[in-house]
DNA sequence: TATATATTCAACCATATGGTTGAATATATT
DNA sequence: AATATATTCAACCATATGGTTGAATATATA
């Protein structure tokens, strides 16, 4: 279910230092759009902004109370991330085996 | 030692399909250039752009042989990627663990 | 030496991104 | 009813991104 574009949508949200904090800060529990804003030393807008990234990823999840918005952490979109990193790694760290056994006979063989 | 600058410049290369795919091609093997432009519909030089951001990323490593260059998988820079992912999950599902109990007990204490 | 191949450099283009400010909307509070 | 607060919407700006084409550079090959 995870289409590249998810996986997408995931990184690119998570490629900016900004959004990282916001999410750290949302990983201790639900915020308004202006508590989260509060520490960043730029706009309610542009961190409004960041929100949206992070809600088009499903990363962040939003309730409305009122005039209030509280946003909330939504970890789920990591798992396809860090599914598609350990792939690409443990792959690597096979051939890697391979290669270093092939290098390994070859220099039994040499002798 | 992963500054987040380090961590920006290895999510944004992984949040693009194409730049994933080089890698999925090189994590089976080294490639020159044009070799790994191949299979892309797109130009040579578009490609060659986006090897520079693995390679800024260090996810990509140049050995020049002649006129060739040949592009190695670097896979180093997953594992600060990789980590702060764990990190961010795992500092959730703690505290989830937690709100959970605190409802259970709750639940319990009405009864 | 002339030509072909591998790659980058440079200029350009359209669209996206990350920020701003000012106004609009919706809900609370006095 | 008037005002204050929480949030978004809209327009704008500068720079980045992802692509193109054409020329330059470096190395092989005939």
């Amino acid at each position: 279910m995870a289409t590249p574009q998810t996986l997408d949508r995931t990184l690119t949200a998570l490629a900016d230092p900004t959004r990282r904090a916001i999410l750290r800060r949302l990983s201790s529990g639900e915020a308004r759009v202006t508590d989260v804003a509060q520490p960043f030393g730029m706009s309610l807008n542009a961190v409004s902004k960041h929100i949206l990234v992070l809600e088009r990823a499903k990363l962040v999840k939003r309730r409305k109370v009122g005039r209030d918005h509280y946003l909330s952490y939504r970890p789920e979109p990591l798992d396809a991330a860090a599914k598609w990193i350990a792939e690409t790694r443990t792959f690597w760290a096979t051939r890697l085996d391979a290669l270093e056994k092939l290098l390994r006979d070859e220099d039994a063989a040499k002798r």
